[in-house]
DNA sequence: GATGAATGAGGGTTCATTCAT
DNA sequence: AATGAATGAACCCTCATTCAT
């Protein structure tokens, strides 16, 4: 699968990355992804065993880095609140960093159906991680006891569409900074004290 | 292009949302589109000009519909939050009903792109209604001085994951009692008081 | 008697030379030429088993009252000088009225296929009896004793040419005319005597 | 093994100039071609971006050997008998290489129709050039004072008759005798002198 | 290894024909 | 008889994949 030069199939990913994100993974050609990679077309065949490949590489690839990254953050010694806030900055980078890919796999249901099942396992760890943190807050009566899986998906669905919206549409923020806004919300919640 | 037979083509718009959302745009076919309305594959073609226009009727009569479940409940006479509260649970159906054809759109850059911009639009405008009531729950001193798009987008970003976990993958709860434990956790937050 | 029936036969003939001349044969859609016959598409098929018979039709109807007129004309008491004018009026009528409907015949291999031998054996029939008046001029030693199936091909290909030209491209001037100067053309050369 | 690129775009338009010739455009599979050619159905996109193009490049080809040939007839020193007489081979050979391409243009108005100007303009340019040789032939008070153009389409009118008939039909006989004895008509006449 | 010319399976779309009304 | 909604065979074209150089 993985040709000698990991340079150049480092190359093809990051290309794919871009081409994937830009156009949707069936609008996405195999020459676009080589020509933005600056190879031959047969060479992106080199390096993976077909377009599909290159996907899930694309995918394993960010979501690899990004578990690593979470498991830093839960690893490290810090409160609930705080953790969350730390996980927030970096799934807000993640989503501004890979777009629309999640959308990509989600919408099209054949794409990484064979792998589908290792993602979803991938996503669920994710989750896993961060009920862990919430379930702490919630044995030190620090949260209120409500659905861990809930508020777990609450976090993410908060994080991914602000993300999406305050970051991908308008770059007026800072990642940062919106992060720290939206768990303010999801950990004070709306209303008036 | 529209034939006489309404009921016809609501039968296409109908087995197209079904199969666009389990297949995802590109790998459904017209005739599979065909097949589940019981319809021959030119039959889909006396009715809709393309398969674009097809997935566009799909989006539409969805949106549409939706649109109007919103203005009525933002038209009630209710507090800000209890507005908030019928607002989720028509989310939620909705979520539930469309599945992932929104995801579809956001996914695949070339689909719908000439429509894009009024989609765009009545998302927008949807986003408006929420943001007014939340809007008028901050001036009733009910809600926190927050940032209302930042809010309305978590709103709606709650929702969406909460949805899309909670009643697609798993069907034990109803909509109702979903959307009342996501609001709750929008308007109180995570933490104890 | 003439019953509607009849009627609503020739309306379509008519209105299928109209379409073919127009739009050539396979861009003719069945639909159009009822719709220009003022019918429906289904009625077509009540008078004509096919699209292909349609166009046989046409042809038949346009050879036949063709034949019938050229009879006339080698029956009639004339020379053969004269004859040859009279037809060549006939004949310049006939590429005016029909435009390309024998071009469509020609082009296209497959159409009246099954009818070809006998529209050749038609055509070869007009040929012999220009032919003939060509010979009864050689015996009578008012033409020279050139190959009669060459001059009769060079007598249509100087009226069906300059027809299409003159009549079809540019109406200035009327059948007669036309016919007259290339008639002229064909008996007497470009040469100056 | 396989020829530069060249080549392989030539085979194709020599092949398709075969099977357009034989079955007209619309019967002429895309398919049809492609193996006649000796190439995979995906070849020909790789030099022709649609059928439509494969058939322009086909009569392009032909048209402008065609047009070369007639000015290098036109740039000889000769009188202009002996240039219609060349000229008259000239055609006759097109007429009997090309068959029926020209009906099939003449036949499809949708065929060609964006280049169906500069089409009719290379036929004007040849039209053109041999009304430039009758008209030379007229001012040498060789040729009587016809109307040219109706000359002209007379001329090409006997050539293309006398040429589809006598060679394509029956190939008893060589070109360049044809095209002498149909000449000796349109230059002499018919009568006797 | 790297390339891109060659390939052909697959699918969107058209339209001649049928048949229930 | 007359109609037009319904149908599916046919065909152009795309693009993932292969393989000779």
């Amino acid at each position: 699968m993985q040709g000698p030069d990991k340079d150049k199939g480092q190359a093809i990913i990051a290309a794919a990355k871009r081409i994937f994100a830009l156009h949707g993974y069936n609008q996405a050609r195999v020459e676009d992804i080589a020509q933005a990679a600056g190879v031959g077309k047969g060479t992106v065949y080199e390096y993976f065993s077909s377009k599909q490949a290159v996907f899930e590489q694309v995918v394993d690839a960010g979501m690899s880095q990004y578990m690593k990254g979470l498991e830093d953050e839960i690893r490290r010694d810090a409160s609930p609140a705080t953790k969350l806030r730390q996980i927030a900055v970096l799934h807000m980078k993640f989503v501004t960093n890979h777009q629309n890919l999640a959308n990509i796999i989600i919408a099209d249901p054949a794409i990484m159906s064979p792998h589908r099942a290792r993602l979803r396992e991938i996503c669920e760890q994710a989750q896993d991680m961060v009920a862990g943190v919430i379930e702490q807050g919630i044995r030190m009566e620090l949260f209120k006891a409500v659905d861990t899986l809930l508020a777990t998906q609450a976090f993410f669905g908060i994080l991914s569409s602000v993300g999406v919206s305050h970051l991908v549409r308008q770059q007026s923020r800072n990642p940062e900074e919106v992060a720290s806004l939206a768990v303010d919300l999801f950990l004070y919640g709306l209303v008036t004290a």
